[in-house]
DNA sequence: TTGCAGGGGCATC
DNA sequence: GATGCCCCTGCA
């Protein structure tokens, strides 16, 4: 299936910016999994990414909202190029885009991600799912597993896992998922604000893994996750911002981007990895 | 070998 | 709001 964009896109900035865990790349061919279905993306044109798929097959439409084709980016674009923090990279970033993950795979691969690193976080997740996840029918991967599977392997599961005090947080989690009968999905339904809000009631969220869960897992572009990175390249663009906690730096970007914040925080954060903003 | 920071969050003051 | 602690890894 071939998906279109109506503004050039870069699948491999994309995948690889940091909002996604669960993926492998080999010859420009990148191996997706989300939920049951196992995706093969390659770029095919500027405007243009080849998908096939395995497992669980999903519809034109859930995979152009999976990809972050569904948002209007040209007007998006337009916007933040006129943003003095931000024209001088939109040449550079102007392909990427924001994927809508599954959510509650999204929760638990940021709330791995506190104190952590990239590689690591992807092999936290990576282990999750060939020690405990199911095989996904018709191939040889394995889905994220589910809440009860994770309450079964465990606190001490999981930190034999290497997530270490992360583990508390993400078997209690799950624990109330089984126990509340939690459906992330409904979740849907809640405004940006109750969205965040109710994120942050699971133990070992707070503000950060709220607003990316908001993000890459609900696809509200109306967030602004900060980071330690974003953190400083705001710093570094503007020095009056450098007193402000993160908290009030996330007020500040979506007061400043407002629908537009989430993609200009992983402008923001992709430049600031890239060494494009000196410190 | 040791030291340190890495896409935070929480309790305590 | 500031500080210390939470665990574990990778890298200097």
């Amino acid at each position: 299936m071939i998906l279109t964009s109506d503004v050039p896109l870069d699948l491999g900035l994309t995948v690889t910016s940091g909002q996604l865990f669960h993926w492998t790349e080999e010859n420009a061919q990148f191996k997706i999994i989300q939920d049951r279905t196992v995706l093969y993306a390659r770029q095919v044109s500027q405007i243009q990414i080849e998908v096939q798929q395995a497992g669980k097959t999903m519809s034109r439409s859930e995979l152009s909202e999976l990809f972050g084709l569904n948002i209007h980016r040209k007007a998006t674009l337009k916007h933040l190029q006129k943003d003095r923090f931000l024209a001088e990279f939109l040449p550079t970033y102007s392909g990427l885009t924001i994927m809508r993950q599954n959510p509650y795979e999204c929760l638990i691969s940021f709330m791995a991600s506190a104190m952590s690193n990239i590689p690591r976080i992807m092999r936290n997740v990576q282990d999750l799912r060939a020690q405990i996840g199911t095989t996904i029918k018709r191939t040889e991967e394995k889905s994220f597993p589910s809440p009860k599977q994770i309450v079964e392997l465990g606190e001490l599961g999981l930190r034999k896992l290497g997530l270490g005090y992360r583990a508390r947080y993400i078997a209690t989690t799950c624990d109330r998922i089984v126990v509340d009968g939690i459906r992330l999905q409904e979740w849907n339904e809640k405004s940006t604000s109750d969205l965040t809000n109710s994120l942050s009631s699971f133990e070992g969220v707070g503000g950060k893994i709220a607003e990316c869960t908001a993000l890459f897992g609900f696809g509200r572009w109306d967030t602004f996750p900060v980071d330690v990175w974003v953190k400083r390249a705001l710093n570094a663009l503007d020095p009056e911002l450098s007193g402000m906690s993160a908290d009030k730096l996330c007020e500040w970007g979506k007061k400043r981007w407002g629908q537009n914040a989430g993609l200009a925080q992983q402008i923001l954060f992709c430049a600031a990895r890239n060494n494009q903003i000196p410190f």
